[in-house]
RNA sequence: GGGAGCUUAGCUCAGCUGGUAGAGCAUCUGCCUUACAAGCAGAGGGUCAUAGGUUCGAGCCCUAUAGCUCCCACCA
C-alpha cells in the first residue's frame, strides 16, 4: 500500500472494476432473499446537490449492507423529466435565439424538449457513479422512455375507466409566469409586505351611506360580485339585503350577510371576487353570485377593467388605488403583513383562476391508502414523517393532473370529431361510440408527478407482468428528503395501491435537509449551496459519504461544513495507516484461524469489543440509523483498535514465542477485515483498496460479519479496562509533572488478586507509559512513591525526581476530596430502602461495586497521605 | 388559527428499553514514540432552556412557561 491515502488513485479505477465485473446487477433467478431500492428519480437536467449526496448515500449503505449479507439486491436508478422545471429551460434557452414558444409548433417544441433530455439528461446520474452508488445502472429508466410513457397512458385510462378521473371548471392555482395550472401544493406561501386598502361601496341610490371594505387586491373589485359581513355584525345590518355601488364601474352588487365573515378583520364587510379567490368562489357558490374573471391567464386585468385593461401585478394594483383616492373612494392604506401564494417552480405570485382543468377524485384512495398503512404494511421513519403524511390525506383535496405545458406526457384523452365523444385510449385511438378516426387529443400535458407515483412499478415494467415486478415489487425502500413526502412519497402509496392493492414499498426512510454551516438552505439566492463534486474532487466520494452520514439523525436537518469533511478525511487517513499497519506487520507471519491461536489477553478482549460492535452496527443499520452505526464504527477503530490493540500487538509481535506473534498476527488480519466489511457500506472505495491489496479479492465479495457467543469475555474485559486506567493514570501523572517523555520512570507493583496475565500486562503497561515495573510482595512505605490503585493491582510510581512533598499531598488530598464524595452519594443511595426494593438487582450489584472500589481506593490513599506526613 | 419538532461543553451535534452525560471542532500542556503530525498523550470546560410533577432514581416520562425552527390551513 501506497504511505499517504489518496482517494484520487482508485476511487475512478475501482468503481469501473466494480461495473465490469458486475456486482451492481440484481438476478432476477436468484434464490438468495431480494432487497429492492427505489432510487429517487432526479431531475433529469438537474445537478447532484448535498441533498441527492445525502439519500443516495443512505440507499446505498443499505445496498451494499443488505448485499454483504448475501441479499439479491435490486438498486434500481432513473430520472425525471421534471416537466415544468425543463419547459423553463428550454424556453429560456430559445429566448436567447430570439426564439418564442409560440413560434414553435408543438412538435418543434418537442424536438427542443428532447435535444434538451439528450444534452443535459443523465449528467446527474453521472455524478452518481462518483458518489460510488451500486446501483443497476444497465436497468436505468427515465419517466419518459417507452415503456414509462406506455405506463402512464395506462395508469390513466385505467383511473379514466374506474370514473376517478373528471374534467371541471374549478378555480385552481395559475402560474402567469409558467403559464400552466398547477396544484396546491405546489404553491408556496412566502411572507410579503402588502397594503390593507380601505374603499368606500356607496349605498345604492345614496350619496352619503356607505361602507367600507378592507382589501389587499383593490384591482380585483372589477371582479367582485357582492360585498359580505357577518350577520352579528350590527354595524351591518342596516346594508344586508340590500345594493351597494361597486366604484369604478359604477354598478350595483348585494351585501350579503355570512358567518365566514371575521367581524374582527379588517372593516368586518368582505368584497366577494368568485372567480379570483378561493373562499370568495366558495362563498359565490354558496349564494349562486356566478363568476366574473378580470383577470386573464397571463396575470393582466382584461377588458372588464376599462381604462386598467393590460395592466397587470403590483403595476395594476397602485393605478386602480390611485384613481380611487382620485374620485374619493380611498379611505385609507395600511401596511398589513401577509402570505402571498408563489408559484414553487419559478417564485411567480400565483393567480387564482378559474379554468378547465382534469382532475383525480381523491377521497376514496386517500381512504383506502390509509387503510393499508393502518394495516402496519409500510414502515416508516422517523414517525414525524409519518404525521405529515396523514395530516395530507386527512385533508385532501382532488389532485389537479392536467398542466398547460407542451413539454410532459400528453392526457391521453381524445375528443371525435363526428360525433363529439370524449375518451381515454392507449394504442388504439378509435371513437367508441361511432368508430371514427377522427378525433383530437387534450392538449394538456400530466403533472410531472403523476408519472412518479407510478415509477415503484412502472420501473418494474408495468403494467406488463414482468418477472421483475413479480421478483421486486413491493420495493423494501425508499429514502428522500421530507419536503417531497406529499408530493412524492403520498402520490407512491395511492397510486400503486390503485393499481397493484400492495403497498409500492416496505420502508421509506425520511431523511432532513442539509443546510449550511450557519443552518441556512442551500439555495442559489444565497450562492451558500456546496457542490458535492467539488468535495469529491478534494476529499474523495468516501470522505463525503461519511461526512454528510456521521452524526446523522434523521429527525433533524443537519449542517455542512468542514468539521465534518475534517472528521471523515482523518477518521479514513486513520484506517489507511492502520491497515498498513497490519499489512506491515502479517507479512511473512502464518496467519491462522483463530480457533487455532493462542489468544492472549489483548486479543481476547478485542474479539470482544468486536463481537458487541458487530452486534451494535447491524442492529443500527437494520433499523436503518446509519448515523449511530457509523458512531459505533468510528469508535471501536479508532479509540479501541488503534488506540489501544494496535499498541498492545507491539510487544506482541516481538515476542519469542513464534506462537504469539503468529496469533497476534491473525487476530490483526482478523479484526481488521470485519473492521472493512463493516465500513464498507459507508466508505466503500477505500475499504475495497485496502482490501484487495491486503486480502486479495473485492470486499464485493466478502460475508457481513456476524456475532459470535465465543468471543464473549467479560473477565478479560475488566482486567484490560483496569489496565488501560492504569495506564492512564501514569500518563497523566507524567504530562501533569512534564516528565520528559523520553524518560523511563520505575515502578513497584503489588498484585491483589490473580497472577493470571501478571506478565503480560506488565509488558502492556510498561511498553504504554514507559515505566520500568518491578513485582513485589509488600506494600511500600516510601514517601516518594505514588499510589495508583487498580482492582487487580498497586502501582507505586517512583516520582522522587518528579514532584516535591507538598505538591504531592495537595493531589492525594484533592483525590481524597472527590472520592469521599463518590462515597457519600453510593452510600445514601445504598441506604436508601426504597432503592433496594424497586431498582433491579445489576444495578444494585454495580453500585455495591462501585462503592467497594471507591472504599478501597480511600483506604490506600488515607495510608498514602500519611506517609507523607 | 391548527399541529409538530428543537433547546445538552465556547461552536456543531450524538445520547438506543429511565440507572449520576459523550464525540468532533475550538482552547491549554507536552511530544516528529519505528501505521499515522491528516498524528500521539494529557488537561480544562455542562444546575442537559425554566418551573413543577411521576419515580427508589429523570437529559430521557407528564404538565405548564419561554425562545427558536418547521409544516398545514389561511383573514379578505
Amino acid at each position: 500500500m501506497e504511505k499517504t491515502y489518496n482517494p484520487k488513485d482508485f476511487e475512478k479505477r475501482i468503481y469501473d472494476e466494480w461495473l465490469s465485473k458486475g456486482y451492481f446487477a440484481g438476478n432476477q433467478d436468484s434464490t438468495a432473499p431480494k432487497y429492492s431500492i427505489l432510487m429517487p428519480p432526479p431531475n433529469i437536467t438537474g445537478r447532484l446537490h448535498l441533498g441527492h449526496a445525502m439519500n443516495n448515500t443512505v440507499s446505498d449503505i443499505m445496498a451494499r449492507f443488505k448485499h454483504l449479507q448475501g441479499y439479491n439486491v435490486e438498486y434500481m436508478p432513473g430520472t425525471d423529466h421534471a416537466a415544468i422545471a425543463t419547459e423553463a429551460k428550454v424556453v429560456d434557452k430559445l429566448a436567447k435565439q430570439n426564439i418564442r414558444k409560440e413560434d414553435l409548433t408543438r412538435e418543434q417544441f418537442e424536438h427542443e424538449i428532447q435535444d434538451w433530455y439528450k444534452t443535459y439528461g443523465g449528467f446527474i446520474l453521472e455524478q452518481m457513479h462518483d458518489l460510488g452508488l451500486m446501483a443497476d445502472w444497465d436497468k436505468t429508466c427515465f419517466t419518459r422512455d417507452d415503456t414509462r410513457n406506455k405506463a402512464v397512458t395506462h395508469a390513466f385510462v385505467e383511473l379514466w375507466k374506474k370514473g376517478l378521473i373528471y374534467r371541471g371548471e374549478r378555480l385552481t392555482n395559475w402560474c402567469p409566469h409558467c403559464n400552466t395550472a398547477i396544484s396546491d401544493i405546489e404553491v408556496e406561501y412566502k411572507d410579503n409586505e402588502s397594503k390593507l386598502y380601505h374603499i368606500k361601496y356607496f349605498l345604492e341610490g345614496s350619496a352619503t351611506e356607505y361602507l367600507v371594505v378592507a382589501t389587499t387586491r383593490p384591482e380585483t373589485l372589477f371582479g367582485d360580485l357582492a360585498v359580505a359581513v357577518n350577520p352579528n355584525d350590527k354595524r351591518y345590518t342596516k346594508f344586508v339585503g340590500k345594493n351597494v355601488i361597486l366604484p369604478i364601474v359604477n354598478k350595483p352588487i348585494p351585501v350579503i350577510a355570512d358567518e365566514y365573515v371575521d367581524m374582527q378583520f379588517g372593516t368586518g364587510a368582505l368584497k366577494v371576487t368568485p372567480s379570483h379567490d378561493i373562499n370568495d368562489y366558495n362563498l359565490g357558490k354558496k349564494y349562486n353570485l356566478g363568476y366574473n374573471q378580470v383577470i386573464n391567464k397571463n396575470g393582466e386585468l382584461n377588458e372588464k377593467c376599462a381604462q386598467f385593461k393590460g395592466l397587470k401585478g403590483m403595476d395594476a394594483r397602485q393605478k386602480v388605488a390611485q384613481y380611487l383616492a382620485e374620485i374619493g373612494n380611498l379611505l385609507k392604506e395600511e401596511d398589513y403583513q401577509n402570505k402571498l401564494g408563489c408559484c414553487s417552480r419559478c417564485g411567480t405570485p400565483v393567480e387564482s383562476l378559474i379554468t378547465e382543468q382534469w382532475f383525480v377524485k381523491m377521497a376514496d384512495i386517500a381512504k383506502k391508502t390509509k387503510q393499508h398503512i393502518d394495516a402496519g404494511e409500510v414502515n416508516i421513519v422517523p414517525a414525524m414523517a409519518k404525521k405529515r403524511l396523514y395530516e395530507w390525506l386527512d385533508n385532501i383535496q382532488d389532485w389537479c393532473i392536467s398542466r398547460q405545458l407542451w413539454s410532459g406526457h400528453r392526457i391521453p384523452v381524445y375528443t371525435c370529431k363526428d360525433c363529439g365523444e370524449v375518451f381515454a385510449a392507449e394504442d388504439d385511438v378509435v371513437c367508441p361510440k361511432c368508430g371514427s378516426h377522427r378525433v383530437t387529443q387534450d392538449p394538456d400535458v400530466l403533472d410531472t408527478w403523476f408519472s412518479s407515483g407510478i415509477w415503484p412499478i412502472s420501473t418494474l415494467g408495468w403494467p406488463e407482468r414482468t418477472k421483475a415486478l413479480e421478483v421486486y415489487y413491493p420495493y423494501d425502500l425508499v429514502a428522500t428528503g421530507y419536503d417531497i413526502i406529499t408530493f412524492w412519497i403520498a402520490r407512491m402509496l395511492f397510486m400503486c395501491i390503485e393499481f397493484e392493492d400492495k403497498v409500492p414499498f416496505h420502508n421509506v426512510v425520511i431523511t432532513g435537509l442539509v443546510r449550511d454551516a450557519l443552518g441556512r438552505k442551500m439555495s442559489k439566492n444565497l450562492g451558500n449551496g456546496v457542490d458535492p463534486q467539488e468535495v469529491i474532487d478534494q476529499i474523495g466520494a468516501d470522505a463525503l459519504r461519511m461526512s454528510v452520514i456521521y452524526g446523522l439523525s434523521l429527525e433533524n436537518d443537519s449542517r455542512f461544513d468542514d468539521s465534518k469533511t475534517d472528521l471523515a478525511r482523518k477518521f479514513i487517513n486513520k484506517i489507511w495507516n492502520a491497515s498498513r499497519f497490519v499489512e506491515m506487520n502479517i507479512s511473512g507471519k502464518d496467519i491462522l484461524p483463530l480457533g487455532q491461536c493462542k489468544l492472549q489477553l489483548a486479543d481476547k478482549w478485542i474479539l470482544h469489543e468486536l463481537n458487541y460492535t458487530i452486534g451494535r452496527v447491524t442492529k443500527f443499520l437494520d433499523t436503518f440509523d446509519v448515523g449511530l452505526a457509523l458512531s459505533e464504527l468510528y469508535d471501536f477503530t479508532w479509540s479501541k483498535f488503534c488506540d489501544y490493540y494496535i499498541e498492545f500487538s507491539k510487544p506482541n509481535m516481538q515476542s519469542d514465542d513464534k506462537a504469539i506473534v503468529d496469533t497476534t498476527a491473525s487476530v490483526l488480519h482478523f479484526v481488521l477485515t470485519n473492521i472493512l466489511k463493516m465500513l464498507h457500506p459507508f466508505i466503500p472505495f477505500v475499504t475495497e483498496e485496502i482490501h484487495t491489496n491486503i486480502y486479495g479479492s473485492s470486499i464485493m465479495e466478502a460475508d457481513w460479519p456476524t456475532t459470535n457467543d465465543a468471543w464473549v469475555a467479560n473477565k478479560e474485559c475488566e482486567q484490560m479496562l483496569s489496565i488501560m486506567e492504569l495506564t492512564r493514570a501514569i500518563r497523566a501523572v507524567r504530562t501533569e509533572y512534564k516528565c520528559d517523555p523520553k524518560k523511563t520512570l520505575t515502578a513497584k507493583m503489588l498484585v491483589r488478586g490473580t497472577r493470571d496475565n501478571l506478565n503480560e500486562n506488565i509488558v502492556y503497561i510498561q511498553k504504554l507509559t514507559n515505566t520500568a515495573i518491578t513485582v513485589v510482595d509488600a506494600e511500600s512505605n516510601n514517601a516518594q512513591d505514588m499510589l495508583i490503585t487498580t482492582p487487580f493491582y498497586l502501582l507505586y510510581l517512583d516520582v522522587s525526581e518528579l514532584v516535591d512533598v507538598d505538591e504531592e499531598r495537595a493531589r492525594i488530598q484533592k483525590e481524597l476530596d472527590k472520592i469521599n464524595a463518590e462515597i457519600v452519594r453510593l452510600e445514601s443511595l445504598l441506604a436508601n430502602a426504597g432503592f433496594l426494593a424497586k431498582a433491579p438487582t445489576q444495578v444494585v450489584e454495580k453500585y455495591k461495586h462501585e462503592l467497594a472500589d471507591y472504599q478501597d481506593k480511600l483506604h490506600t490513599l488515607a495510608k498514602d497521605l500519611k506517609k507523607l506526613n
